[in-house]
DNA sequence: ATGAAAGCGCTAACAT
DNA sequence: ATGTTAGCGCTTTCAT
């Protein structure tokens, strides 16, 4: 039974009902440097007596030492990076460092006042996604004196370290396996461009692997807003009405991909066969559909890990560090609704066997 | 062209650029007091080239005033907390006030963790899903001496404020929606209960529903972990398979309600006639099914914002509250896979009409 | 093993 | 309108 203070509890509280100087009590609630059991026992029980809880504000101010690392990322609500952030948090939960969100909604403007906010309560490091930040923004960056990681993206120049995969480059592949599988009437459906760079980048790499093969979109169609399902099972619609002769839709994420590939199947489409469908980002929320829906997996895990051990790693005693990165590589899966392209030839096959 | 600082730049250093006392610059940065548009103009230009950005940590135990709320949620990858963030955000948005999240992964030591570590910033209040703490947290809120507000669920005592929704209640309205529908034999299919309180608290409402009207649940089942979409369909088959004379399947989410109706669509079920499905929570992703599976709308964005409304209205100066509880309402959706209940007589009907 | 003094970078309160 | 002084609650460093 303690009565509810009026003002916070310090150090000095614990110190006087302890009978302890306020800097063993310090050392005790930090585990460092030599304290008798005794002393440490008196002192953990006061601070419990009294549910003291240590003012860290203080004690970065003091010390110059923050445990934060400031995360900031476009979105929560569109499941790729609440993956990236399960990730970051898996490796922090190993050290003494805690991940803080900061959200941008694809704008270069937000972006430039969290990093702002964020900084000002001096981080140890900084993970934000893309490659893409205002002029203001990059200058902070580079003079926060703190490890920066990019993730998501390696097509550009980073800060300091990097992390990701090339967007412009899973879209050229994802463009050669449609092309080798051998369709070739291609339409394309995704979010608004401008706020979204890497979906941006997926696009161009899409569109000049066909442009390399000699066929050039069909179609496209460009949403934003609104549930993503139902989006896709609209454009799809609105799309398979307009130009019924396609037999490939390419899909920027995986959640228009499913609204699409609902409908086609209820139309009775012959899947993959007569029209082939490709999303992007191996969200295995979708994994229930009755056809598993072509797609390629961002590394969205495995980009939040590499990019958290890169700021654990610099933020040992000493480290040193700079300018990494790690590029991962994607890969198709196939699923059920894009044909496998036919085996290429092997280097000595027996043709005659 | 700056050179990057080795030593975070301070207030002196835009002091000294400037020309002003450190007094003055802080009142600029701070848009406070009465500064002459000559020297703010200097000062600004003087932090502008500099780069500086202001140290939070210092300003914050000078004036003993954190702009940042806690907000301590289970889980970002279950769709329903990013939408009750999106409530905080929009109405924090408009305050000096900012959001940050901590994750407790439905683990109550984890939630104690989790608070301990937040409240060591002095947020200016806190938001914390669920009214079940462990008896530490509970007194670390009571005595933290700001504004607390409980959300989701309002089954229970609330600490300070609470906001939410009676997840028993929403139970029984989904079992007596049923009832009256005129179906009878019911299978349910949910989460592992001792992890969600409000899960398990709809399940209770909804058993005591059915007994009521002398209805025993005929099947039920429980699942943790994996995509919900297939567990869904997986749980959905196993039960049809071992209980096949159901003709109501309740599920304590969308998500693995989604993939049961899925699959029982496949299966060309006659939905609603024959079989009934609900799930729960309103998740607007699933409009874009075949079928527009009955939910009940748990309120996530309403109650994001009335908690931050809360929290924002005892922030400002000498603001007096407490023990504030919001009650809402949430309302069946019956989709297509309820049937409506009869018209209930009308209190004046002309029955010969 | 413990304590005393100084100061982290700001802002409140009080000058002027 | 601007400056001065004295902390905020800790931790660092140096004594003992």
């Amino acid at each position: 039974m303690t009565i509810p203070p009026r003002r916070p509890l310090t150090l000095r509280d614990v110190s006087e009902a302890s009978g302890v100087s306020e800097m063993t009590v310090s050392r005790v609630l930090r585990n460092r440097g030599d304290v008798s059991d005794k002393t440490r026992a008196r002192v953990l029980d006061a601070a419990k007596a009294l549910g003291y809880v240590p003012n860290k504000i203080a004690g970065a101010l003091a010390s110059q030492r923050v445990n934060l690392v400031a995360v900031i990322i476009p979105s929560m609500s569109n499941m790729v990076f609440p993956e990236v952030m399960m990730g970051i948090s898996e490796v922090l939960d190993d050290t003494e460092l805690q991940p803080v969100v900061g959200l941008t909604h694809y704008r270069a403007e937000r972006e430039e006042a969290v990093l702002y906010e964020m900084l000002s309560w001096r981080p140890a490091g900084v993970i934000l996604a893309g490659l893409e930040h205002t002029d203001a923004a990059r200058a902070m960056l580079a003079n926060a004196g703190i490890p920066i990681v990019e993730i998501m993206d390696v097509d550009g120049e980073p800060v300091d370290a990097m992390v990701g995969i090339s967007h412009r480059r899973a879209g050229r592949t994802m463009g050669e396996a449609i092309v080798q599988a051998g369709y070739s009437r291609v339409g394309f459906m995704g979010t608004k461009m401008p706020l979204d760079h890497r979906a941006r980048k997926r696009f161009e790499g899409f569109t000049q692997a066909l442009a390399r093969a000699g066929i050039e979109m069909a179609d496209r169609e460009f949403y934003a807003g609104g549930s993503a399902l139902v989006k896709g099972r609209e454009m799809t619609a609105a799309m398979m009405d307009r130009t019924p002769e396609l037999d490939f839709l390419y899909y920027s994420n995986d959640m228009i991909g499913a609204g699409g590939l609902l409908y086609c199947l209820e139309r009775g489409c012959d899947i993959p066969d007569s029209l082939g469908l490709a999303g992007f980002n191996g969200v295995n929320l979708l994994r229930g559909l009755p056809k598993h829906l072509a797609t390629m997996d961002a590394c969205r895990h495995e980009i939040g890990r590499r990019a958290a051990e890169i700021i654990a790693a610099r933020t040992i005693q000493g480290a040193q560090g700079g300018g990494e990165v790690v590029v991962l590589e994607p890969e198709i899966t196939f699923g059920d609704t894009l044909r496998r392209p036919p085996d290429p030839p092997l280097p000595f096959a027996e043709v005659d066997a």
